[in-house]
DNA sequence: AAGGTAAGCAAGCGTTTACTTGCTTATGAG
DNA sequence: CTCATAAGCAAGTAAACGCTTGCTTACCTT
């Protein structure tokens, strides 16, 4: 009904967009429905963005500055490395617990599947999260926090791989309950693994 | 050309469905694209198959075959359950590199994501993976190999966790090589997490 | 108040896709 | 050999999708 600016519909556009993969999955992601969520017509969308593949690139970029941030805010002070690899754990699987976001790798994967060939941004997007992790990881060693023969490559990787599969299944509705145990049994195990 | 039993049609189909999905991803997954790799028409498919969630539905079940079948497999005489984790872990590594599947996982995924349906299915099929794995962690508990206070569930969702992100990132073209040194970094830190 | 800019709509275009239909022809059992 | 069965093809259908076009109308600047 009412106009508003380009830039406060493309905000509006790509939480509509977000809103759908999480909630109907990729499929569902139509120009046609993310208009209809929006409040537009299929044209519309047009004006504000030249192409449905525009809309996913600017959704992962968003995803990303948020996973970011994420990273960074979750270290406190007086935190060993180990500490900080522990929080940032517990703020993703909170993420994917609240559903508020079905978590950034979820969205990630199904942009990086479904065939408008975004996988070299997903890759980038997970490289720079893995290379963050590593340097915990290195930090970890360096303050005697973590194990010097832990390789970072395989901690990052076991790291990001405990999110993703906790992520996948919920997504898929494999659970119900009984998440809160297992964040903190599966850190349990991480963090006997690469502890000194 | 020269006609074939439903049967062997079937077996072929559900062959180039796979080869697809690992070459090309899921939405070069066609009826079309399935006849010409089989070297038929369109039309023939159907005389086979009721529809493309049927033949979606067999390479799931198939997929689901070999996947245990590998499971089984894995264990050698002498073995403690933990080192039929290791086995089980390197076999799967193995398939993700060998390109040969690609993985079940990456396949899984697709599938689920993809479109209209399949989603219980997959999940179930993941839930009957992990309640392998935690019966094996279930059996390194009485057997000693690995600490009583580990939970079966968090153990086996992060084992799964390892291969899921190694067959993702492999997928996306993360990874040129350095993946024989990550196959064992990554079992070490697991170990390390779980054995007593 | 006037006028230009840009947000919005309704309709449609071209393509792709899963699936159907009507017919032909190869094959194997009796 | 006969003939019913079923494998195969060519063509078509209806729906969905990304995107475009032609026009209208709301808003901001001056």
């Amino acid at each position: 009904m009412a106009r508003q600016s380009t830039s406060e519909r493309q905000h509006q556009i790509i939480e509509a967009t977000q809103s759908l993969i999480t909630s109907k999955g990729m499929e569902f992601v139509t120009i046609d429905a993310i208009a209809e969520k929006v409040g537009l017509t299929e044209g519309a969308i047009y004006k504000h963005f030249r192409s449905k593949r525009a809309i996913l690139t600017l959704l992962i970029d968003s995803i990303e500055q948020n996973l970011m941030e994420t990273l960074v805010n979750s270290k406190q002070v007086g935190d060993s490395s180990l500490d900080h690899l522990g929080r940032i754990l517990v703020a993703h699987l909170n993420d994917v617990e609240d559903r508020r976001a079905v978590s950034f790798i979820i969205i990630s994967e199904a942009i990086a599947f479904d065939g408008i060939f975004m996988s070299d941004r997903v890759s980038l997007m997970l490289n720079n999260y893995l290379d963050f992790i590593k340097n915990v990881v290195d930090e970890g060693i360096k303050d005697g926090s973590i194990r010097p023969d832990v390789d970072m490559g395989a901690a990052a990787n076991t790291f990001l791989g405990m999110i993703q599969i906790v992520a996948t299944l919920w997504s898929l509705d494999a659970y119900a309950e009984s998440f809160k145990g297992l964040r903190t049994n599966m850190w349990n195990i991480y963090r006997k693994g690469v502890s000194s």
